[in-house]
DNA sequence: ACGACGCGCCAC
DNA sequence: AAACGTGGCGCGTCGT
């Protein structure tokens, strides 16, 4: 047995690495006593973040309390895989930093084990820590990465035992790429910051309970962010179907466009369409000037999509002609290049990079990401993908033989905030099925209101929700900011809760050192010079609870096995063809509910086999 | 080789 | 009095 001493907030720790079978026997006994005692801490090692790529492996399971640490040397096989399933499986509670990744790899590399069966005896310290404070680092928080935590509640001099690692990979000619699938499994740093992990889980999971309970948190909330994140891990390892072909010949066409374009910028001496500074030198070269207002934050001059289109004479939102100068050959070529380039590098190439060996796409869902608690998925971020050209939603499809249905909720948003703020009349709209925008614009200009009140009642509406002004209301919609200006003093006396509940809650966050309070009891950290944000957390985190609720309600129905993806305020769904109206309607029934006498409702989309039929694709 | 950061763009 | 919100991620540049 090899055996490390170190120290942890000054007392001593131990880090044990069975070597033998009488060393595991040794192992054995001190986790059934520990599983008598209390949780205990839990970890894996592996070869990097893929977990469904081919040639993945797990390399170490980690168990552990406040004072041991047992590294289980998976790697070895035989009666190392025998003891760690033993102890995965005898095991009454574990506490993971960050669960759904280690669930993800056991699921899949430990024969037996199942993210079900985890999650049931899971404590997520990740979790509970988004839920003490959810903000990042670059907003202010401390982010919930294991060193920032350690170092807060528990030793400040604690090591980084992923960071610290990358130096030791260095050392050794490996990369952070490259370095946890080729570091020696012996290699006595790598060993001992395995086995400090789960010590360190263990000890953070004692001190979040305290600031969970000292913060009044609820423990039904801490219960269902765990709900959540299980069925989010569960759609992830089912995935999504690509179709591999036409991604390929997709990936192609696009590459050839690029090479087109880029051929063109060329001969304008433009080298690299990416470097900002190349391109705006060679328009202005070509006697291009900007207005005032096209500066970036560090004030130089913009060549965003909007400038770029500008020059090349097209619209913005359609890309059609406008016909009001002579389009700049450059600026027409830098966009089609940029978006060809682009859409092949976030999309097609990744797509095919991390599929698995059947052709799916295992997005990895973090179930509570924002500060409001909105979710994200990320390798690849399929929350992001066009929605204005079906070509790149049309790689992901239907299993075979089914179809996808993509099931929104109904300005979930607005009702949302109607419902948080109680605004009376426009809870009377919306539960007289009115079309809101419109019952707004008749409030305000009278039964006579045009399609542009409309318009300016909607950008209103959003504006209320966002927190925005008259200002950028009136960039938005296109409309004069005189007639925002008055739509927005008029929308108040319309709705005179919002406003109110808009003061109340920032006057509440104020008083609670600038932390605001969800609905769902969820904390939302404001930042000073922005309480007014306020708002918007609150409304946005209730909608994402909204979703939250769905999906408990879609697992309960029995449909769990038939999602794909959670996207804000859409649920994507794979069915089976024949009976797709049936789905459709069962999940439409699992997504509307009351929430504080106002109808949440949703609405399904039975498309074909592929996500791009429903934005215009044929199959 | 890598992290931080600027810039830009995709979504809800 | 006024204040648009939340993310992921690729690429380039710069500093270490």
């Amino acid at each position: 047995m090899k055996v490390f001493n170190y120290a942890i907030a000054g007392e001593p720790v131990q880090v044990k690495v069975p070597e033998s079978y009488d060393d595991l026997l040794m192992f054995w006994a001190w986790f059934v006593e520990a599983d008598n005692r209390g949780p205990i801490g839990l970890d894996t090692e592996t070869t990097g973040l893929d977990v469904y790529s081919p040639g993945y492996k797990l390399r170490t399971v980690q168990f552990g309390d406040r004072h041991t640490g047992w590294v289980i040397l998976w790697e070895l096989g035989g009666y190392f895989h025998e003891f760690a399933l033993r102890a995965l499986r005898h095991g009454k509670k574990f506490q993971i930093h960050n669960a759904p990744f280690d669930w993800a790899v056991l699921d899949r590399h430990a024969p037996g084990m199942s993210i079900e069966l985890l999650a049931q005896k899971t404590i997520d310290t990740r979790l509970k820590a988004g839920l003490v404070d959810p903000r990042q680092p670059q907003e202010g928080g401390r982010g919930t990465a294991l060193k920032p935590l350690m170092a807060w509640y528990v030793d400040p001099k604690a090591p980084d035992t992923q960071g610290d690692l990358t130096a030791v990979f260095r050392s050794l000619k490996l990369t952070k790429a490259t370095g946890w699938a080729g570091i020696d499994l012996m290699h006595p740093t790598y060993l001992l910051y395995a086995g400090l992990d789960p010590i360190f889980a263990a000890r953070l999971d004692t001190c979040l309970d305290r600031e969970l309970d000292m913060l009044e948190v609820r423990p039904r909330l801490v219960q269902y962010e765990h709900e959540i994140a299980r069925i989010c891990a569960i759609m992830q390892r089912k995935g999504m179907v690509l179709d591999v072909d036409y991604t390929r010949e997709l990936d192609e066409r696009l590459a050839s466009e690029a090479l087109m374009h880029e051929a063109a910028c060329l001969r304008y001496g433009v080298t690299n369409v990416n470097a900002p500074a190349q391109l705006r030198e060679a328009l202005k070269g070509m006697g291009e000037v900007w207005s005032a207002d096209e500066l970036t934050a560090t004030g130089a001059l913009k060549v965003d999509k909007a400038v770029l289109h500008r020059f090349a004479d097209l619209d913005f939102q359609t890309g059609k002609p406008l016909g009001t100068r002579k389009p700049n050959p450059l600026a027409e070529a830098i966009i089609k290049s940029k978006r060809a380039g682009k859409w092949r590098s976030a999309y097609t190439q990744t797509f095919l990079d991390v599929m698995d060996s059947d052709g799916r796409l295992h997005s990895f869902v973090n179930s509570m990401q924002a500060r409001t608690g909105r979710m994200s998925i990320t390798r690849p971020a399929l929350q992001t993908l066009p929605s204005g050209d079906a070509m790149i939603r049309r790689c992901l499809m239907a299993d075979e033989g089914e179809v996808v249905v993509s099931t929104d909720f109904a300005a979930v948003e607005m009702r949302v905030l109607a419902a948080l703020a109680d605004v009376k009349r426009m809870k009377e709209a919306i539960t007289n099925g009115e079309d809101l925008h419109a019952f707004t614009a008749r409030q305000v200009y009278g039964e006579g209101f045009t399609k542009q009140h409309r318009k300016v009642c909607k950008g209103v509406g959003f504006s209320k929700v966002y927190g925005g002004g008259a200002a950028t209301t009136a960039r938005q919609t296109g409309a004069p900011l005189a007639d925002v200006q008055r739509a927005m003093t008029a929308y108040d006396r319309v709705y005179p809760e919002i406003r109110r509940y808009s003061n109340r809650l920032q006057r509440q966050a104020y008083d609670n050192g600038f932390v605001g309070v969800s609905i769902t009891g969820r904390r939302l950290p404001v930042d000073r010079d922005r309480v007014y944000a306020v708002t918007n957390y609150a409304v946005q985190s209730a909608a994402r609870d909204c979703l939250g609720q769905s999906l408990i309600n879609l697992e309960n129905a029995g449909l769990l096995d038939t999602l794909r993806l959670p996207i804000h305020d859409e649920v994507l769904a794979s069915v089976p063809k024949a009976e797709s109206a049936d789905y459709a309607k069962a999940i439409e029934k699992c997504m509307t509910f009351d929430l504080m006498g106002v109808p949440i409702e949703a609405e399904a989309e039975v498309g074909k086999r592929s996500w791009g039929s429903l934005y215009g694709a044929e199959v």
